[in-house]
DNA sequence: ATCGTAAAGGTCAGAAAAAGTCAAAGATAC
DNA sequence: GTATCTTTGACTTTTTCTGACCTTTACGAT
């Protein structure tokens, strides 16, 4: 397991332990897990995005902070929100991301989301040309969501 | 003995050792057996192509890997006649008769069912040329069938 | 108030580490 | 012989990691 997976693992278990509100210091992250800091931001752009259901904030000078905390909605408000904010498009990887948070997040059991996955997978679409390919998926999965809803 | 077979059967062998899921990186697989990388490729999609029963996921980058799993024995029997059954296209009035059949065979449950009757609905493919639809569709059902029943 | 400095965190681009694609060349089987 | 299956390698794409440089904030000293 890579370094950006420890820390995003880390910081989920935190996130559990501390209810959903972490605040903790880049440079210390760093140091614990033995990167340059930035490879935090990295982690963060990558992991807690707000497409995956994370807010993060932060400030910096003296006593400065990252505060990542987990957002919570109701499942249809939420699912409707996922719907809406997808688009016209949607590329493998985010496509997993958001099935993976709406499981994360109570809105979808997982046995939906390996379903959600598997239709969007690459695999599945490996037919359609290139060019289509994020648009087709982006269409399926919304419709599948609105069945789930 | 070609080198695909050898390989090939490494896998297999680690298959049983390791309870039906194994996790490997494309390149040791490559040097150990001293051939190119892409020869792996090849090897996963002759060899452990969804049709045979198993599913290949892999991730690119940074400790990426490919991660080979058999489908439970039980379960293969069930849907491999269907899967085989499939053949390489499928249109929507067929596969929501499928999808009932399954559900009346208690093979899959209804919430499944609807979900897949949506991925595969032609409202999801829409963007998809006519000529490809149902060869997409197909492509799609087989992978919700394998991965996600 | 103002300025300087140290203590945070942010950005970005490039290197590195994987895996994927595709077409052409080589084998094999019928 | 020819059709199908294997093997190879050049090129691509995705993901991660690193470091040099930038911006913001707090806190004193003047």
């Amino acid at each position: 397991m890579g370094i950006t997976d420890m820390i995003a693992s880390f910081i989920l278990d935190s996130l559990d332990e501390a209810d959903g509100v972490l605040e903790l210091q880049r440079s210390d992250l760093a140091q614990r897990f033995n990167c340059v800091p930035s490879q935090i931001n990295y982690v963060m752009s990558t992991r807690f995005s707000p497409e995956r259901g994370y807010i993060v904030e932060s400030r910096r000078g003296g006593g400065g902070y990252i505060r990542i905390s987990r957002v919570q909605v109701d499942r249809e408000t939420l699912l409707m929100h996922v719907i809406n904010a997808i688009g016209s498009a949607l590329d493998e990887t985010s496509a997993r991301a958001i099935a993976q948070n709406l499981v994360n997040s109570g809105a979808l059991d997982g046995n939906t989301a390996r379903l959600l996955t598997a239709a969007t997978s690459h695999r599945a679409l490996q037919q359609v040309s290139p060019a289509l390919r994020d648009t087709v998926r982006a269409d399926i999965f919304k419709q599948v969501l609105l069945y789930a809803v």
